[in-house]
DNA sequence: AGCACGCCGACT
DNA sequence: GTCGGCGTGCTC
């Protein structure tokens, strides 16, 4: 077993296989399977993975592993067939996939330099490039005199040689430690032998006597009023030893949190609870949805079936979305399990992503709370997944590869036999079709645990205050509500939904948009640098003054930002104070958190904000709910958008009237009439679920049918066209009769950094070697791909329409 | 991907 | 001859 099959990090189709090296000597002892590598790979050295070993190799001139990378596997056996699976399910690179389930930091640097390999004189160019120096960077020779061609000539010379470096990212954090070197009666035997003035020392030696454990240094320094220099007079004496222990950035003072008991559940909770509990205590694998109004308790049932998992020794996986990772969410959790959960979100410094995977690597936790990329927590016994609000878009993961957290985790689920559990209030039509089907078990919470109603959900038509000369974003009855919590000293959440909406630049006197030069879509207007910027590529410009078309001065940015209601709201109601959240204001590392704590203080009325502030947030003293534009992505060109709508308002709703106070919440729209809002006022999620069924069925859309989107980009808008017609034409001939191609039409946004998209759509019900088709039209399009530029990107259950 | 190699054409 | 550009094919 000396020849390790590595998959290497170069993401082309091409290397998509295991290349064979020989094990040296040295590390065939410790090498196993998921450890990542460094291996030669043509002139240069690489990363890889091992992802098994043989005796044998069909090659036969193999090289030799370079060196290795971890102690402890970075994937196990498990993650391996785990990333074989997602790269074959979502169409992408094994290597992309292997990739997507580790911290950014273990994902290799690489770097070039210049070694000089003789001391005799060199030509005058490399005198002054070297200058005095043996190793430079490569990227010196770059910006020298020296031109490739002489470069070459001196390597084949021998006077330089190019090395090829990896370097891990990885930072750990080491804290000094001291401990003593010699036994106890050695240490005593020193004391009598210490200088009369040696006061210092002889502290130091007794505290050892008395704790001969390591201890870090900072700590002991400071418990025995002691310096550096003392530490080291003993350590010098041969009696104390230092060495250096990695420590982790634990982002959480676990301390920090009140602990809590598991709650008495209601009736309802029990009766959810109880088949999960019989999963976990069977080792058996069933996926639960759990349907559970806002304030139903979910997250009691999640803590309680966590407790019944870690008794039996096993590990659980919480999945919640980036945006309602609050840290009143951590709380819950590190208040149940303390230290026992490790805690993975974006905010976190790359350095403490790490430490955190280290912990769950290590099994340090045994819960791990955490993002979409969560799911890959490299647990080896789990005994529970769950995916709290798991309509949410953002278990999509929108590049390569292109996974659903919710697939990867039924499919954990089954590899570990273990249940599954799948929470919202607003379920996707997905998940419910299947549990009204039986493939997912149904558990519904219908009563809120504190025995409280919903609150009353107004709908106000804003053609009607239109009507009545009310030109300001605010409805007259939103208006006077807003002004008695105030004058109540009750608050408010107002959200502001701008999917759909931004702050456009259009000239009032021609009409004229300005769009981006490279994307075919409007800019966004900045306003705290006066920039347009393009949210698809990094284009910026200037405000401009004038109409670039018809040179008119009345050229203003529309749209409504929370920025423009913040001063709106200024205006009407002078006395409120508002806190406005958006991706402006929450940029900064624990911004977010600020803002949150100071409206819990009190130190604002209003609490103005995008989607972000619709999730998870609790707040005793907010009695009154606005949704300015409710409809604002209606008009998506997205199948999905009413169940957006419907979600996103039943969330917002349930922000309102959570304690001792009873809430109100105003929903501001031109169509009153639509379902989604309709029914999402009466918190009628039944008759939402038969009437959006009944259009998708309809239209045919997911759940009745599968999709595939294959996007395909070029400079040329010919070359484009030509390609997506050529691959609908293919695709037609090896399909069943009952799927459907759709297109080839332009992208929602048809050009990007200069490049025009095509896509197509596959509708399909049954298609079994789907993959394989698309893969081999890929692969014939692959010469195109390469030398003409040419993209073709799949995305296999989009969300996305783009 | 990223690199070397080899062919070609331009320039001293 | 010398140098740079670009297309092609390979990487255990």
């Amino acid at each position: 077993m000396n020849i390790a099959k590595v998959i290497v990090d170069v993401p082309a189709s091409s290397i998509n296989q295991t290349f064979d090296y020989l094990v040296p000597e040295k590390f065939q002892d410790i090498l196993q399977t998921g450890m990542r590598v460094i291996v030669p790979f043509g002139p240069r050295k690489i990363m890889g993975f091992v992802v098994g070993k043989s005796s044998e190799s069909s090659f036969d001139k193999l090289k030799e592993i370079v060196d290795v990378l971890d102690l402890i596997p970075a994937l196990t056996p498990e993650l391996l067939d785990l990333g074989k699976w997602l790269a074959n399910e979502t169409l992408s690179l094994y290597i992309t996939a292997l990739q997507a389930m580790l911290p950014q930091v273990m994902k290799a640097q690489y770097n070039k330099e210049i070694v000089r390999m003789t001391d005799s004189e060199l030509s005058s160019e490399f005198e002054n490039l070297f200058a005095g120096r043996d190793i430079i960077a490569y990227e010196e020779v770059e910006g020298s005199a020296i031109s490739y061609y002489q470069l070459q000539k001196a390597v084949q010379d021998g006077d330089i040689s190019i090395d090829y470096l990896v370097k891990s990212k990885i930072t750990k954090k080491h804290v000094t430690m001291i401990k003593p070197a010699r036994s106890p009666h050695l240490l005593e035997e020193a004391i009598y032998d210490l200088s009369k003035n040696a006061k210092k020392q002889l502290l130091l030696l007794q505290y050892f006597l008395e704790k001969p454990e390591a201890i870090a240094k900072q700590q002991l320094l400071k418990a025995l009023k002691t310096t550096d220099s003392t530490v080291k007079a003993l350590i010098d004496k041969g009696l104390l030893e230092s060495f250096q222990m990695e420590v982790y950035r634990n982002p959480y003072d676990d301390d920090a949190f009140a602990r809590t008991v598991a709650l008495e559940l209601t009736e309802e909770q029990t009766t959810a609870i109880l088949p999960i509990k019989e999963n976990i205590s069977n080792e058996k694998h069933d996926v639960f949805l759990l349907h559970g109004v806002t304030g139903s308790g979910k997250t009691e049932v999640y803590l309680q079936s966590i407790q019944d998992v870690l008794d039996k020794g096993k590990e659980a996986i919480v999945l919640v979305p980036e945006i309602s990772l609050t840290p009143q969410m951590v709380k819950r959790f590190k208040g149940r399990f303390g230290s026992n959960v490790a805690v993975m979100h974006s905010a976190l410094s790359v350095g403490e992503k790490y430490d955190e995977w280290r912990r769950i690597q290590r099994k340090e936790v045994q819960v791990v709370v955490g993002a979409r990329s969560a799911i890959f927590a490299p647990f080896e016994n789990i005994g529970i997944i769950i995916i709290d609000e798991e309509h949410e878009t953002s278990y999509k993961q929108e590049d390569q590869p292109r996974y659903h957290a919710r697939d990867v985790a039924i499919h954990r689920g089954e590899t570990h036999q273990c249940p599954v559990i799948l929470g919202s209030a607003t379920p996707t039509l997905e998940s419910y079709a299947r549990a009204q089907k039986g493939v997912y078990k149904l558990a519904t919470l219908s009563k809120r645990t504190n025995e409280k109603a919903m609150p009353e959900v107004e709908i106000i038509d804003m053609r009607d205050e239109l009507h009545a000369g009310n030109r300001t974003m605010f409805s007259r009855k939103l208006k006077t509500r807003v002004e008695q919590c105030i004058q109540r000293g009750e608050q408010i959440v107002l959200l502001l939904n701008r999917r759909g909406y931004s702050t456009f630049v259009m000239c009032r006197d021609c009409g004229h948009v300005k769009e981006c030069p490279h994307c075919d879509i409007a800019l966004t207007f900045h306003k705290n640098s006066s920039q347009l910027k393009c949210h698809y590529c990094s284009y910026e410009e200037p405000m401009p003054v004038e109409c670039p078309e018809c040179t008119s001065d009345l050229i203003r940015y529309f749209g409504t930002g929370t920025q423009k209601v913040e001063e709106a709201l200024a205006k009407l109601i002078p006395e409120a104070r508002v806190i406005r959240m958006d991706v402006d204001t929450t940029r900064r590392k624990g911004a977010h958190e600020k803002l949150l704590t100071q409206f819990a203080n009190k130190e604002a009325d209003i609490l103005l904000g995008t989607q972000m502030i619709a999730k998870g947030l609790d707040f005793e003293n907010v009695t009154l709910v606005g949704v300015l534009t409710a409809d604002s992505m209606l008009h998506l060109p997205d199948f999905r958008s009413s169940e957006k709508t419907f979600q996103l308002l039943t969330q917002v709703s349930g922000r309102a009237g959570r304690h001792e106070l009873s809430g109100e919440v105003i929903v501001q729209t031109y169509t009153p009439d639509h379902y989604s809002i309709e029914l999402a006022s009466n918190y009628n999620f039944n008759d939402f679920y038969l009437k959006e069924m009944a259009m998708r069925k309809t239209f045919q859309y997911p759940p009745y049918v599968f999709l595939a989107l294959l996007t395909i980009s070029h400079e040329n808008k010919i070359k484009a066209v030509q390609t997506a017609q050529k691959i609908v034409q293919m695709l037609l001939k090896n399909i069943q009769s009952d799927s459907k191609v759709l297109g080839p039409t332009p992208s929602p946004i048809p050009r990007i950094k200069d490049r025009y998209r095509y896509q197509c759509m596959i509708k399909y019900k049954n298609e079994p070697d789907l993959r394989s088709y698309i893969n081999k039209i890929m692969d014939i399009f692959k010469d195109e791909m390469r030398k003409e530029d040419l993209q073709i990107t799949v995305d296999m259950q989009p969300y996305h329409l783009m």
